[in-house]
DNA sequence: CAGAGGTACAGGTATATACCGGTATTTATG
DNA sequence: CATAAATACCGGTATATACCTGTACCTCTG
């Protein structure tokens, strides 16, 4: 039962340690990769309620909603109420856009680097192996947008 | 640049995922994937103070210090004045040896089911890679050289 | 249409995580 | 030896994460 033999812990660690990269090349921008990623993600679907961006990350909706309460409270996206009276659909603001234009190219510095430190082979197979650790997967957002730009 | 190409998105989505697998299973024993594996890293090495301990597991030594709070709270170990009057050495109790072998068997059910989704070659490639992750943490995208754009 | 049951979210509680600044202690320096 | 610098830790603050409970709202059924 060594520790390094346990896949949870050790993939643990990566995040934790890879966080640190992403968060340090975003740091200009005042928000973390976490927030960046979610920022993002609200944009590829916006609008959308608090329940169904929260499968889309797989993340405890209340966990989503508190996230997301920080965003607003930095005027980055905003919560109103949907047709359904019990949700509340998220939006970003033009601030929130503006900040992903700004995020892109740091971004894309975090994900040189870490991708670096990997062979195209063992990219590919990490890809695949993360896809089987993340199992249900709702349709991967097939023909995906990018990072907003200027003319967007 | 969808979301699902960022590596360390991916790989927090995933440790998230995995982190709910492990926790699931060792939800009798009262503590969670990240408990047990600090426990377990205190046995291997005690007595140890909080910053190598920290290293070791690649942690904030303050997020350790408050991490290992919990667990001295709940008399799994035991903090103590070291030689140097810095450090707080910390070890097992018997408690927290015992939590340690009840969990073992736990962890054993919850490692088999993460390790069933991988096949044999893809484990190691994935143990490949994570220790490549797990390298230097250091001066990260100091001075990025250029971004690979793909087809950007 | 009224009540039962399901759904979406908010908030409480607890832990995980990191950064920063402060304090005590040790080590290095003149 | 006195003091400056380095070290180890602690506590404040903020965010991330999840579970559980309560509440408002929707939908289904009799």
């Amino acid at each position: 039962m060594d520790q390094f033999d346990c896949l949870c812990i050790r993939l643990r660690r990566a995040s934790r340690a890879l966080t640190r990269l992403y968060d340090e090349a975003l740091s200009e921008t005042g928000l973390n990769i976490a927030q960046v990623g979610l920022l993002f993600s609200v944009w590829q679907a916006q609008p959308i309620a608090i329940k169904a961006l929260a499968e889309k990350n797989q993340l405890d909706p209340s966990t989503l909603g508190r996230n997301l309460g920080v965003l607003e409270r930095r005027e980055l996206l905003t919560l109103s109420a949907g047709k359904d009276g019990r949700t509340r659909m998220v939006t970003l603001t033009q601030a929130g856009m503006g900040l992903l234009v700004r995020a892109a190219p740091l971004w894309e510095g975090a994900q040189s680097c870490a991708r670096e430190r990997l062979t195209a082979d063992g990219e590919r197979t990490l890809r695949a192996l993360l896809t089987l650790l993340e199992e249900d997967e709702s349709d991967p957002v097939a023909e995906s947008p990018e990072f907003p730009s200027e003319e967007s």
